[in-house]
DNA sequence: CATATTTTGTACCTGTAGGTCAAGAAAGGA
DNA sequence: TCCTTTCTTGACCTACAGGTACAAAATATG
């Protein structure tokens, strides 16, 4: 009962990943929100409660989003490598093809000083757990079909691979020549 | 001639880094700056023009000295491998042991949205193109040597190296467990 | 239809960002 | 010694951050 909201809740966190994802959360103001989602600041904070828990809200889907896009090409058919080299293309292909350089949300975060924060750094963290954990099944299944040799750790392997894709990440954003990142996903993918 | 000023604003600079790095360009305020140099807030706008400017200033004296610690180290003596561990190495524990969690500097301002300013983005970019090139000329020694496979690009392997440096610095402030890192550190190196 | 409940728009609030300005203090030069 | 120049202090300014409060509007129930 009550009045019903005049507006998707669903849909205005999907414009909030949008808004916050080009400022940043320390640089995105209330003033951003209302415009970007189109809804009065009343109902913002009536249903959002706060800027924080709006982020935490944006920066968990944007995460979940992200981490099955990624299981979506490493559980993919074909080689392994090949799957591999997919993965990490499309991080260089988008990163690179995006106007506003935007990078990654959750590496964007955990650089800022908010990541410092207790529930942001959780969900954070929980991000390159999940993509670390993808490489490493992906590594495994490789091993096991003698793709990949079998004495490379593969827990060492995804660990590289994590650091590798959030440090191109990093990298894409300051639009440097693209060759660089090219160069980096053939370097990391001859070592396996 | 003119009354002189009664401080220094080499330190001063100095002084800015350690805010600057704590809090991100975006998060640190003009007060912050006006506590932690110990200046009056007409005595830094006079000297230093514009946050902006003074960050700039912060940011191009960090990025020197941390490129001067990376040369330093990959020009040591000794095997150029055993160089290499202990330059990644000497990221990751000081990455570690820093109970605020900063991580780099230049990497943090680059996931910022400041890091889309050309003046900025122009400085960080600096910073990794001289960590790579070093990286570069160490692995060239290295190959010279006949320490490491000729086979292997020194570009793109450099390029590797610094992709993973700043994925590393990134990881360092989620305060992962540290055995990531060490992985990390291993994973790349068995790689050359 | 009256009422309870929820949402919405607008006004408002306190604190601070990022500076600017004017007046005085501390030097060197004529 | 007075003048010019530069630095310093502190007051001041405008805009906006991040919300809160309230009255009006829209529903479900009895």
């Amino acid at each position: 009962m009550g009045r019903p909201k005049q507006f998707d809740p669903d849909a205005a966190v999907e414009k909030a990943v949008e808004i916050f994802w080009c400022k940043g959360y320390g640089g995105t103001t209330p003033q951003d929100l209302v415009d970007g989602l189109g809804v009065g600041k009343g109902s913002l904070y009536n249903t959002f409660t706060s800027k924080q828990a709006l982020f935490e809200k944006a920066l968990r889907r944007y995460g979940d989003r992200r981490v099955a896009g990624l299981v979506e090409v490493l559980e993919g058919s074909g080689p392994v490598r090949e799957r591999l080299r997919a993965a990490l293309e499309r991080l260089v292909d988008t990163g690179l093809s995006d106007p506003y350089r935007r990078g990654c949300l959750a590496v964007n975060t955990a650089a800022e000083p908010a990541g410092a924060d207790p529930a942001l750094g959780e969900i954070v963290r929980s991000v390159f757990d999940r993509m670390e954990a993808a490489f490493q099944a992906a590594i495994e299944e490789g091993r096991r079909h003698g793709e990949i040799d079998a004495d490379r750790d593969p827990r060492e392997a995804a660990s590289l691979l994590l650091s590798t894709a959030i440090g191109m990440s990093v990298v894409a954003k300051t639009a440097d020549r693209p060759d660089r990142l090219r160069r980096v996903v053939d370097a990391v993918l001859a070592t396996l």
